[in-house]
DNA sequence: AACAAGACCTGCATGC
DNA sequence: TGCATGCAGGTCTTGT
């Protein structure tokens, strides 16, 4: 489901229901998802005060007191849904949180590619998924020319590139594709030829896009609502994923569907080059 | 070292 | 209706 507008969307709405409350009580319903679940999660939880959740990449992190961090990356299907009280668990709710405010967060990962981990916060820098991200997209350290010197010399795909989590973190085949667009850049283009104006309009259609999909709350297809229910509504606003065989909206040519290392790219053959 | 493919897992849409 | 197939927003691991 979720790439960093997504990501950023669940963080945005459990910080109120989060930020400086205590967990009362912790529902755990197996003991591994992606990977086997550090021991007695649960119960290492329990009575932990929280601080305000933060995002890098696609992860949440959430620091507690006594010197720990939860981790939560949401995978492919996962989601985080928010109640006010004690939910009606369903079958793929795998993780559940209830705070001293009756508040409850659930974790819901059908899927299972999602992950959880505690760890003591001073690791985060050396945490084994974390410590490999490349430069946050919409942070000031991501720039033209930051794109330009990651590019250069590579002899993947632009697309690829764009996707691998080391040079650029966040995004995903979703903003990957809609970024292209926006910039007139096919998907099939060597990174290393990413450079002068090409590599301007990237970069600025990168920070765009994901700017946009956050006020929009994210792009929902199949598994991801905002944590209240609501739905992503930058799902209107895609341009050319899933629109294989559409016009384009630029200039009415028929969009591709292409496939580029295993992964889905749509792009219209006219408007990018 | 860089890159592509395979693997993980479940649910859903499609077509026979 | 039932079954097989293919596909899905991620990313670690394996193989070239």
């Amino acid at each position: 489901m979720p790439e960093l507008p997504e990501v950023e969307t669940v963080r945005t709405a459990l910080e109120p229901v989060v930020s400086g409350q205590r967990i009362k009580s912790v529902r755990l319903t197996r003991g591994d998802l992606r990977w086997p679940l550090p021991d007695r999660l649960d119960q290492r939880l329990t009575g932990r005060l929280c601080s305000v959740p933060q995002r890098r990449s696609k992860y949440i992190l959430i620091q507690l007191d006594q010197g720990e961090t939860l981790l939560i990356h949401l995978g492919m299907s996962g989601a985080i849904r928010l109640y006010n009280h004690k939910p009606n668990f369903a079958k793929h709710d795998h993780f559940s949180v209830e705070l001293e405010t009756g508040a409850w967060f659930v974790f819901s990962d059908p899927r299972r590619f999602g992950h959880l981990d505690l760890f003591a916060s001073p690791d985060e820098g050396t945490h084994p998924l974390l410590s490999g991200l490349g430069v946050e997209p919409l942070s000031s350290a991501f720039s033209a020319e930051v794109l330009k010197s990651l590019m250069a010399g590579r002899k993947t795909s632009i697309k690829a590139a764009l996707l691998d989590q080391r040079l650029i973190a966040g995004l995903g085949n979703i903003y990957v594709g809609e970024a292209l667009f926006r910039a007139g850049i096919s998907p099939r283009r060597k990174a290393g030829s990413i450079a002068g104006a090409r590599a301007d309009r990237l970069a600025t259609a990168i920070k765009q896009v994901l700017a946009e999909a956050i006020d929009a709350g994210g792009t929902s297809l199949r598994d991801h609502v905002q944590p209240g229910g609501e739905i992503g509504y930058f799902v209107q606003n895609l341009r050319v994923y899933g629109q294989t065989g559409k016009a384009c909206v630029q200039c009415a040519q028929t969009i591709r569907h292409i496939v580029q290392s295993g992964r889905s790219s749509f792009y219209c053959p006219s408007c990018q080059r």
